[in-house]
DNA sequence: TACTGAAGTAACCGTTCGGTTACTTATGGT
DNA sequence: ACCATAAGTAACCGAACGGTTACTTCAGTA
């Protein structure tokens, strides 16, 4: 037996799940398996976090508060530009999957089973102070008639963040369909640049150019 | 007890496979709720299709080879400017995956687990000759100076496939980032328009419009 | 050093899992 | 009519599931 350690203890607990419900889905994983994986036994594991739903829950919003988080950068990077900004999106959503690659799991697991366990207020708040700093930046080059009328912050971030998950969670059939490596940092480097300057044209009105 | 019939049997247990796995995935889906589904005993599915995994080998296998079949999906022929074959594409694949909603969801799981049950060629196939329409129109319009020269066709596919991908196969979380309510027709068309528009208006050089 | 509360576990419970066995029942050829 | 064969099932098995209970072991402290 390891020395006693409550938070180290439930901090590997916390891992192992997290690991586990990434690789096997809900169903898959088992308290016998993320207990052993944590090497410490299964009543320990609901003592410290409830039933499995429960953790299963902790797990997974806690994996979006710290999306939430990392996106808050964005509040103190002074992007002034639409395709700075998103560009500064794109990378921090590219780099928090590259570093976080079980989110991108765990949200596949979620949408095919409903995203019952999802916490929608945790979720919500991924949006977050990066969001505003967009809708600002939006609606200013909006009433210069730099961007199209029918462009709102949600159909952007929709497509931002569709590059990304596929990015993460759809790789395998994506290389098939496209030949594409996932795997080098240089390639997703040239995927968000691309990307973030097709979106920036893409929403901007013939006079401006998004840029 | 129905009257005595392997292959309506045997159809019955098929179908009632396909949808819980597509509906509860691997580990989710039991022999006991496919076989109550199927309205026979749960020793006559594994009669007829060996174990579980036989089986789930068997729907999956069978559900691509569908797929691969249907591969004149996106054969958009009398397109004649590029934003026209994008909203196309876009259309024909919104469709697809609006008559076989398992299907998004068998394409999760299968990258949930690597692909490995993924025939590349089968899947490959689904490039189909609307992309070497693609591909001949996006060089026109390069040649013209309409389109900049980064932009291929396998980068155009991957924006296509992710706009539509994470439609289907993400709705749950994507409601509760952008608010969006993914039901209504009129909701996906204006997708599909909206999207199109985008790219096209994207990949275009400052003199072409990408209409 | 003796006590105490918390950390941690072994063993168990009822249920359900995938899979097997022994059995019953319908059907078609003679 | 009869019976061999195939269609189909009820009941069961060991293992594993999520979860509980009773117990042991350590660390701080008065």
């Amino acid at each position: 037996m390891r020395t006693r350690n409550k938070e180290e203890t439930q901090r590997r607990i916390f891992d192992a799940a997290a690991a586990a419900f990434a690789d096997l889905g809900y169903s898959g994983a088992t308290l016998d398996r993320i207990a052993k994986s944590a090497g410490c036994s299964k009543a320990l594991v609901i003592r410290y976090f409830g039933t499995k739903q429960d953790l299963y829950r902790t797990v997974l919003n806690s994996r979006y508060a710290e999306l939430s988080q990392r996106e808050a950068v964005h509040v103190v990077s002074e992007a002034d530009s639409v395709v700075d900004l998103l560009r500064g999106i794109l990378t921090d959503l590219f780099a928090f999957n590259r570093e976080h690659p079980s989110f991108a799991r765990l949200v596949s697991w979620e949408n095919l089973n409903g995203a019952e366990h999802l916490d929608p207020s945790a979720a919500r708040a991924a949006r977050g102070p990066g969001w505003t700093r967009l809708r600002h930046l939006l609606e200013e080059a909006k009433r210069k008639g730099m961007v199209r009328e029918d462009v709102n912050v949600a159909r952007l971030v929709y497509a931002l963040q569709a590059i990304t998950v596929v990015y993460f969670s759809n790789r395998h059939t994506m290389k098939i369909l496209t030949g594409f490596s996932f795997e080098s940092p240089q390639t997703m480097r040239a995927f968000v640049d691309f990307y973030a300057e097709l979106l920036a044209r893409g929403i901007a009105t013939a006079q401006g150019d998004g840029t």
